[in-house]
DNA sequence: CGGCTTATTGACATACGTCAACTATTGTGG
DNA sequence: CCACAATAGTTGACGTATGTCAATAAGCCG
């Protein structure tokens, strides 16, 4: 890893409150992976070697039943680390991991991670904090899926994206939209219809830039309130 | 709280390794109250102000969109401590809790939650661990709900419950079969059908006792694997 | 036992998935 | 930069899964 990229990794708020020693013994063993959009990082079922830290680029979580069925349980971004729950509990993979543009991989050595939240305290409180950030996302999507219809659901997505308490937006779409549906829990011929729905509320699209022209209507259509 | 309500506390597995001190100091502001069922302990949107540990009974976790509809998102047993996320984020709750039998609550105080933490490293690692468990529970669930239909969900639900590598099981449902339902993602009607489709799959019920009869045919049916 | 709640069943409506054809977009090599 | 192929997205027709509403049956509790 070069200079900027540990001074990247240095200041991701998961390890910037730790001390400064056992964070360098715990960066030793990390190394930096550069890989294009498409590529697996690791496999469902496969027990956990590496903790994972998205410096550039953007990661699918994936969930399969079979070796058919596929589908998107999170993704993430820029800044984000993921998979620690099975690095903690050194229990197998419930996802597999894949890039999904082009990105750079910081991979910690498992082992490396437990070792040094079990010196670190400030580490394991960023660690919870961490974690309690992501049992939320969860929860949402959990909510989403049983509470919202399909075109319900892209709403409440796009209004995620542009974080909206305006009465208009531009937001570009971080993923292409097989996934997007996939992650929204719906076919992508479903998504398509999804978008149509909601052109009636203000909502069009060009590539991969979506106009919210009616945001309270949107709002309104999709029961957002900040909580679900 | 009496001494033996506080000695199953102690050794929580969430409180168990923590320095007595600091225990004893966190427990002081911690009080239980017994509830019938259906008492509702905090609601979507508020303010975290405790952490609960569930001492007897189970309790709901329940997520609304607006007022009318409502779904469970988890249902929380015996000596399961649940959210806090919200507690440790100090961010509003984002669901409601409410009691599905008479149950006995254990009540944190949210600052003394995190005032303990913040001084005792082997909590933060507990904390780290019990998230981490929760967070694969709701992993599980998301892949669930969008890999799934209603009477696979049925199924994979009484697998879990049985945790059965046996052939045969008999269960006994936790809670009532319009709870089960909204749980599991679908309406109590639907929840009906999914037992009758299920019956041909050796799946009987008589009231809250399920019986099992060929569990390799179920597992077969539901892509049932332990990692989904 | 009688009244209340909860669960089941049937008829029907709607949402969503599937398949196939078509169109648009993206990427690549000449 | 174009031509083409490959990939991704859209649309329509149709089937299945699930929700809704209403009626009935079963369980639960005083």
């Amino acid at each position: 890893m070069n200079d900027a990229d540990l001074e990247r990794l240095r200041t991701n708020s998961l390890f910037s409150t730790m001390s400064q020693a056992v964070r360098e013994s715990l960066f030793e063993g990390a190394f930096e992976l550069d890989m294009p959009a498409g590529s697996t990082l690791f496999k469902q079922g496969e027990d956990p070697r590496f903790l994972y830290v998205v410096q550039v680029g953007r990661v699918a979580l994936l969930g399969h039943s079979d070796d058919k069925v596929e589908t998107v349980v999170e993704f993430f971004d820029k800044d984000d680390v993921f998979i620690m729950p099975a690095v903690m509990l050194e229990l197998p993979y419930l996802m597999s991991a894949r890039t999904v543009e082009d990105s750079s991989i910081v991979m910690i050595p498992s082992h490396r991670f437990r070792e040094a939240i079990d010196r670190d305290h400030a580490l394991a409180l960023a660690a919870v904090r961490e974690l309690s950030a992501h049992w939320r996302l969860l929860t949402r999507q959990v909510k989403d899926l049983k509470l919202r219809t399909a075109p319900q659901r892209l709403g409440a997505y796009l209004l995620n994206i542009a974080d909206a308490a305006a009465d208009e937006a531009t937001v570009e779409l971080p993923e292409q939209r097989g996934l997007l549906a996939r992650r929204l829990g719906m076919t992508p011929e479903n998504l398509s219809r999804a978008f149509a729905r909601l052109r009636e509320l203000g909502v069009s699209s060009k590539g991969r830039t979506i106009s919210l022209h009616d945001i309270p209507a949107l709002r309104e259509f999709c029961v957002y309130d900040d909580l679900i």
